[in-house]
DNA sequence: TTGCATTTCCGCACTGAGTGCAGTTAACGT
DNA sequence: ACGTTAACTGCACTCAGTGCGGAAATGCAA
């Protein structure tokens, strides 16, 4: 890796940092792309080679996220069903949790609830990862699975937990408490697939 | 209904088809709101005081469609199951179809899949809605479900339907055949149902 | 019709996001 | 050390959206 790249991600960090601090001190609204850019030191231009927008701070990986469900998906045995497969994969998404405890990702979490701009955000990533994995899921399971019904099995079931866990964190004062989050995680996830647990398709 | 009424309607009205002919002839982003206000005779800053955003103008009456599924759970009958009830108020806001012929629709969905700024308003639009059809789909049954098991319910049909709508009309060339998007609607409704159509939980 | 209250309209000035361009600086490979 | 390439950044710009204050239109009562 070279010095470019190193010091590429070093400032890249940087933003991400000097953001978090700057929304936590002052609101969302009320911080600029040009306070974020100076307290990382670096040209307000600059901050756009960074990151495309705004609220693309909020979600600086959620690449990886996807990927781990898509190698959740490879790593199926040969015997379960596409059901099983994408249960698994979920899951693995969800205990991404070192995600759930950090200050950014308590901000995420607030923001998506009372911040339009990063709802409709935090939306569009989560249709996108939805068809990705999607695409997988058909991919693996060729002879049961069409990209349609495969869009379908994927939507029910990150549409059950995303609708629960909304409900749940409604309640939720505290945000940035990492044990309040996962329970209500794991029983977004409870309620949503019971329907499954017992004769699943 | 005053004069005053009539004619912010009527000029409600204007806004919308000025935009519905400009986004046609100069596409979305080349359409300024300037433009769209002088189009429709009324000054730039008039324009905020009938529509909150630019992405509002393709979504005119997204009440009307919460309010079908919402009377269609009130219409329940006695002996319906939960799932019965929510299918038949899906049906019903697919089968406000006269939204799928129509110019501005068929804006509406090229828009949805080309301009990010539209698919997050549309998306959450789509989650608003299927909160509030969770929140009286419990207060309906209120002995079967509670708030997160009606929201679970909820979002697994509508992300099980959107998301093979998805896919169907990825391969939809002409947004604005009503003959294709219907097929395509009844198939995704079909195929997204299908799990819940034999033994329905 | 006149007079007055209320609502709507709309120009002006402003902030902030985001883009295109062009010049400079810094890292890279040789 | 040197030319090449990529990154940085200031500048000028467009456009969405907001706050404010005055002008115009509407509603209502006498």
């Amino acid at each position: 890796m070279s010095l470019r790249d190193r010091k590429r991600v070093r400032t890249r960090q940087a933003l991400v940092e000097a953001a978090t601090a700057l929304f936590e001190r002052d609101g969302y609204d009320e911080t600029t792309i040009a306070d974020i850019a100076a307290a990382a030191e670096i040209g307000t231009r600059t901050f756009f080679s960074y990151f495309p927008s705004k609220e693309e701070l909020l979600f600086p990986e959620s690449d990886a996220r996807v990927q781990a469900a898509v190698d959740a998906i490879a790593d199926r045995r040969p015997h379960e069903s596409p059901a099983e497969v994408l249960l698994r994969a979920l899951h693995r998404v969800g205990d991404d949790s070192d995600d759930l405890s950090g200050r950014l990702a308590a901000l995420r979490l607030r923001y998506i609830r009372d911040i339009p701009a990063v709802r409709g955000r935090a939306l569009q990533i989560q249709t996108d990862a939805q068809g990705e994995i999607a695409r997988h899921l058909a991919a693996a399971f060729p002879e049961q699975l069409d990209e349609v019904g495969a869009a379908a099995l994927t939507g029910a079931f990150v549409g059950a937990i995303t609708a629960a866990l909304q409900v749940l964190l409604a309640d939720v004062d505290r945000l940035d408490d990492p044990a309040a989050v996962q329970a209500a995680v794991q029983k977004a996830t409870d309620v949503a697939l019971r329907p499954w647990a017992t004769g699943a398709p």
